[in-house]
DNA sequence: ATAGTAAACTAACGGTTGTTAGTTTTGATT
DNA sequence: AATCAAAACTAACAACCGTTAGTTTACTAT
């Protein structure tokens, strides 16, 4: 077993593909043609378009809920588990930004149990986030602020963080955590 | 001239297509089923598919470099302008939430001229944006962190708030400014 | 009633799509 | 050198794509 083996090489660069495009503008050529061979010989490596979609998605979003759940039963301060969770996006964005841009844009392309799975686990990860939240507010950590303002904020930045990665200079890790957790927690405003 | 022709209707439900599964994932035949016509009578009222989708987003992108130009040339102190760079984007997502998204996601098919002009608003906008905060700090407004963090998480979390809307039942356009300015301002730490 | 126009229709085009079948090449193991 | 499987290839398919041409229908103004 080769350490990447070509089936592999086929999802990392399709990814990198539906990041640029999206899935629906990406052809089996075009993958190929990034790969220096002829379509049909994907088919070798992959049973179809779809199956490469899945497998760059599927397993980021479990990874994804795999640590949300890990942090919404722990025993950390609000501020701790918030904190963990930064950490998480930042990690997988560094690690995998196609694949999360892929997450993002293209989810709406699974199939069938495929499709079903993702949103339940979109669903829930939203829902453990609120949960965190709304015991940070009542036990005075948070501010008592509509709570999907909150969620959605923090969301919605962290979620497209790869956007952002790739057009400046790689910050170093620590350095974009500590400052992201300044910005989103303690807000921009000096007082 | 009516007041909504065929061309608008046409114009409007592209974009709740394309807001769903992306320009290219979008058929002619798709619209045309949407309008309860066969595709070639949409060539009646449009030049091409593209010509939709330059219809959907330059307008928008055009009236948020417009609004920002006149917000960066303006006196008012650093926050007055973040606050009425809110107002401007939660005015937009109310008002055509489906172009947002299009935009959003769609940008990148954009051909030629279109594509250029439309990178150069964006940069633009996101030059003045920096801008703005970077005079917020040297005059003691705002705090003195990383000035991509900043840009990025405000940003990113206004330009996708039509992901949000249509989820929740209409909250109050106000409420939901001030809860923004709140949280994207001054955080949601208590201290 | 007639004429004219806007907007629908049918039919079809050339090109592209994902995918399959069958064949040849490559490269390691015996 | 012979064997065998992995992985490339060529060729082609049926379906679908955006779009065009030419025709018919529906409505408005004379």
């Amino acid at each position: 077993m080769k350490i990447t083996d070509r089936k592999t090489e086929i999802i990392s660069i399709a990814a990198k593909l539906f990041k640029e495009k999206g899935y629906s503008a990406v052809t089996m050529r075009d993958i190929a043609q990034a790969m220096d061979i002829k379509a049909a010989s994907l088919y070798n490596h992959i049973k179809s378009k779809q199956e490469i979609l899945v497998l760059i998605i599927i397993e980021i979003a479990e990874e994804f809920t795999t640590t949300m759940n890990e942090v919404v039963n722990s025993s950390e301060i609000t501020i701790k588990k918030i904190e963990r969770i930064i950490q998480l996006h930042i990690n997988i964005t560094l690690r995998d930004a196609n694949a999360l841009a892929c997450l993002n844009n293209d989810w709406m392309h699974l199939a069938d149990e495929q499709l079903t799975y993702f949103i339940k686990m979109r669903e829930d990860y939203e829902e453990n986030f609120r949960t965190i939240i709304k015991k940070g507010i009542a036990e005075g950590e948070i501010k008592n602020l509509n709570l999907d303002v909150i969620v959605f904020s923090l969301l919605s930045t962290l979620r497209t963080l790869y956007l952002w990665y790739g057009k400046k200079k790689n910050p170093d890790p620590a350095v974009l955590k500590s400052n992201m957790i300044q910005v989103l927690l303690n807000g921009i405003v000096l007082v």
